[in-house]
DNA sequence: GCCGCGTACTTACCGGGTAAAGGTTGGGAG
DNA sequence: CTCCCAACCTTTACCCGGTAAGTACGCGGC
């Protein structure tokens, strides 16, 4: 749905063919999530069949003719006002493959949860320090809204990625403790042991600062 | 591809059938994810063609003979181990309706970034405090494992959340300071107090964009 | 006797996303 | 001057993930 409400959006400022919305999406996201042109053109039919969008039917004279603009109907200006208004949903978390992949590891026999996460950490943090990179890098166009969306873009990936290594701590230590004492049989009310068992697991903390987490 | 290598990660455990793999999924998960059943079997007709997984030959006697399980050929099996030790990508991160709105909607005219982010903060924190509520009642169920799986499956939401809050409120502050000192604008809220670190920003209008701009 | 429910599987369909193949135009390089 | 390349603009075929809906069977109740 990205793509499709990103078209709405870009068309009710201004009509556009299908290039130019593909450009102007990549260059408001700051070219992080480039589109493929066919999906462009295959999102509009969509839309057109929904009756929100339509080919633009006036024709300018200060640009080339030929080629074909698109234009938003009421009920495309309306969807694009309810899209602003209304927050994007966070009730029913999309599938990510990493909580799934953790969740299936502590369940599986013959799968050390460590290794997974120690895996998962270096790429996470490799990730962490690329989004980081290229915000230091960051250059300055002439484009000063582009930047500010391109940096926001950036920001979001590190606190996402950042996220991610905390929880992965998080994950390693719960599974630590849960080793330590493993229950076999219903019954105990339970070992008095929460604290103590400290013991042993010298493990390097990685530093992400504080609370923080995203993915999708 | 998350079910699909899920599929074949159960399947490394134990033939199966696609209703199993389906609840099975679903316990291991904390039914966070619902599967559709669907799906499954598609997916796992696409392994029979990909040559990883194999309608079981031999039945069990031990159990219903009549329904048809699966298995792991040895390139199927690979797959698992593979899979396990290779960490999930994160160099490219996958479009995110959120991030991409904010962005169009810092460089769209006629939008109010505040309302926007204030509306997404109402909901971000609605879930975040539905996952937290979910995490105090969780009930113990006789399975030990299950239980911490999905314990770890609503600490993964609720860190998202946390840090799609924490972005939130950033790109609240950093768009309230960017609009402190920009052009022509309505609302001259004149403030000299930006002060503090470095009045930032001298920065403006360099030479022409350099070639390529950014890429990844 | 039928109702509902859990198990087990099939099918048709849709939307997002990719690859690849066109066709046009303008501006150098030779 | 011509040719080629790069940027511009569009179409099509295809795959995969995901959903809905329907079939079928056996079993315990009321």
């Amino acid at each position: 749905m990205s793509i499709r409400h990103g078209i709405i959006a870009l068309l009710a400022e201004q009509d556009m063919h299908g290039y130019q919305l593909k450009v102007e999406f990549e260059r408001r996201t700051g070219g992080t999530w480039p589109v493929n042109i066919g999906q462009i053109y295959t999102t509009v039919q969509r839309l057109v069949r929904d009756g929100l969008v339509l080919p633009a039917p006036g024709e300018r004279s200060d640009d080339r003719a030929d080629v074909e603009r698109f234009t938003l109907t009421d009920a495309g200006r309306a969807q694009a006002t309810v899209w602003w208004s209304t927050p994007v949903e966070r009730g029913a978390p999309a599938r990510d493959e990493l909580a799934i992949k953790l969740a299936l590891a502590v369940t599986a026999p013959g799968v050390d949860v460590r290794d997974v996460v120690q895996a998962q950490r270096t790429e996470s943090m490799r990730a962490l320090h690329d989004f980081t990179r290229l915000k230091a890098a960051q250059p300055q166009t002439d484009d000063l809204g582009a930047d500010l969306a391109w940096s926001l873009v950036l920001d979001h990936l590190v606190f996402d990625a950042e996220a991610e290594v905390r929880w992965l701590d998080h994950v390693e230590a719960r599974v630590a403790r849960a080793s330590l004492h493993p229950r076999p049989s219903p019954r105990p009310t339970d070992d008095p042991a929460a604290g103590g068992a400290g013991g042993g697991r010298a493990r390097r903390r990685s530093g992400a600062p504080p609370p923080g987490g995203r993915r999708r």
